[in-house]
DNA sequence: AAAATAATTTTACAAATGTTAAAAAATACT
DNA sequence: AGTATTTTTTAACATTTGTAAAATTATTTT
């Protein structure tokens, strides 16, 4: 998925403000297994995905729970960092060969104060990521785990076939046993 | 809280920015026990809390389940409506006699539009509401019940006085009586 | 103040989910 | 192809959490 998608997708912009925008823009690869961002750090980029997949995740003392996956068209970015510049909870690691966008924080700031386009284009990639964000709450809050992965199977049978079941799992919230015995359910 | 203390406790305007947002406005009140919002409609309109408590819920089958408390100085949405002009999930039923500021969408979606101030501020409005969603996902996600229910304490000391139990177990995602057991334990 | 209503806690039991370990299946490596 | 490694499933059991109903406590109404 190339970034003028990407960033159409989010909200159209006019040619002049696209241009601005993808002048800082810069494209990077990673191969599978590399970690992009570190816990407790304040990152300074924020990423469209062109192609691959990543997780993010926290480390627990004895465990880690993957709580997101972005993948092509997805924006990735260490939230606590991009909005309020503080450290964030997430760990991210590439689960395919990744090429990115890349984009400092810092740079998009300034294009948010003097370009009104983009500052339009910046609460809409805001306000969507919070309803993303809202509907995975929502979806925690009030469905069953078996509901969950049902759900999720239809809406990103993808992901099924890309990620391993444990960080499967994880994302839904429930133990790897639980996953197989809702798998092995009849239906 | 004031209207202006609210719109700057967002994001800091300029006089002239603050005018335009503050002259469109109105002032509501309302009693304890006023249903707000209905869940399946698009709201056209954004609340800010001068005085008050309210709480978002949904309608299951056989419960309800309560996803969310605003009090003073918060903003009062449904997200999908704002956001993406769906009908939203949420009930809201005020908890205590309401005073509360109300602002049509339509109108700040033109402001956006037109004052680069107010762009921003709408960024910084749905950046600092995914901030506050993503926290409550951690919360759910990464912690034990229990120590949701600490944190709750700790936080927002005045919920518990404020809210009946059987809404902040709902809240918690854990029956009344789990909570209630919860309470129980000696620390 | 007494009665009625609503909210909270407790109890007993049922259901769901987690943990640990082993078996089976799938994948990667030489 | 055969071996080693990783992933997934299954089994047995423990723990957590839920449900329903009763008991207690708090609040509201008359």
């Amino acid at each position: 998925m190339n970034l003028s998608q990407i960033s159409n997708t989010i909200h159209p912009l006019p040619e002049a403000s696209i241009q601005k925008l993808e002048g800082h823009i810069s494209e990077l690869s990673f191969p599978k297994g590399h970690i992009l961002l570190r816990a407790n750090k304040v990152e300074s980029n924020i990423y469209f995905i062109k192609k691959g997949i990543a997780r993010l995740y926290t480390q627990k003392p004895d465990n880690e729970i993957t709580f997101l996956f972005c993948k092509e068209g997805d924006t990735l970015m260490s939230l606590k960092s991009y909005v309020i510049g503080q450290k964030g909870y997430e760990d991210v690691e590439l689960l395919e060969d990744c090429e990115l966008y890349q984009l400092k924080t810092e740079v998009l700031e300034d294009l948010y104060q003097s370009d009104i386009h983009i500052a339009n284009w910046g609460r809409k990639l805001a306000e969507l990521e919070l309803i993303k964000t809202e509907e995975r709450f929502i979806a925690r809050q009030f469905r069953t785990a078996s509901e969950r992965y049902h759900e999720l199977l239809e809406l990103h049978p993808d992901l099924i076939q890309r990620v391993q079941l444990g960080h499967i799992a994880s994302y839904l919230g429930i133990s790897q046993v639980s996953l197989s015995r809702i798998r092995a359910e009849i239906r």
